[in-house]
DNA sequence: GCCATAAATGATACTTAATCTCATAAAATA
DNA sequence: TATTTTATGAGATTAAGTATCATTTATGGC
């Protein structure tokens, strides 16, 4: 996590350390919030600034949560899409989809020149579906 | 737009007719606060209300930009998504696109029973692809 | 048309999330 | 280790939206 920041010429700093083992430690999406929560010693600010260079260097990625929050989880390189899920909160990514493809084609039949797109996929995970009850509505 | 909400029981007030009147002379997806400088007769808490349930009633739709802003437009009926100019800030509908299938089954290969999806798609609209120069970037 | 009542409004306080400012502290490197 | 540059933290500030509650307004019975 930090070699991206290195190699970009940013420095290693104690706080920075500090937030990279804690997102390390995180299975789900989360909020600048919670990470506030698990670093109290840490300033606001410093919050939000690691999370917005971990966005851009491309550790986080962002996710819109059904709801409209958005919230951040340690991303895969490159881009791909969510499928979360809307009982426990977890969420796998989706590398090998084609959407590109087909988006390519509606939007040049819309006369539309694609530069990019944002996708979220909402359901139940497998172990969600399988069990009727929710087992962890709080979670999210 | 208004009929919508005398069917389900809400009053057909002043302050609701302006807004109306309003966002039916918007082309443009736009911000409770772009309302808000266009009716500042009306409070605040109105404004989100209003917005609020015309949300709900499907008489407008979100819209998420590319920077994570979010946005209001009119919406067509029924679950459809947009092509959004990152250029000068239109946007088409995109109504025929297949990609609820392809969704259905990539899930599916995952184990994930899918509920919901959301997607917007950015890129430069016909107008704004030709002119080589973009013309209005300000409007976003 | 008038009145009672239920709902909507507006002013303002509050909340939440995030950014800005700037003096201080800590890294990197010479 | 001294210097310089960058990052930090505290707290003020902004922005977007929600909550509260007294006042106003629409509506439906009379």
């Amino acid at each position: 996590f930090l070699e991206t920041l290195e190699q970009r010429g940013y420095r290693s700093t104690e706080p920075r350390r500090a937030v990279a083992q804690v997102i390390a430690n995180q299975d789900k999406h989360f909020t600048a919030e919670d990470l506030r929560e698990q670093l109290p010693s840490l300033g606001r600010a410093t919050i939000f600034r690691s999370l917005k260079l971990l966005v851009e260097t491309g550790v986080l990625c962002r996710v819109l949560l059904e709801d409209g929050d958005l919230h951040y989880q340690v991303s895969h390189r490159g881009h791909h899409h969510h499928l979360l899920c809307v009982e426990c909160g977890s969420s796998q990514d989706l590398l090998g989809c084609d959407i590109e493809d087909l988006l390519q084609q509606t939007s040049a039949s819309h006369g539309f020149e694609l530069s990019g797109h944002w996708l979220e996929v909402y359901g139940r995970c497998r172990a969600c579906s399988t069990t009727d009850q929710p087992a962890e509505l709080t979670v999210v």
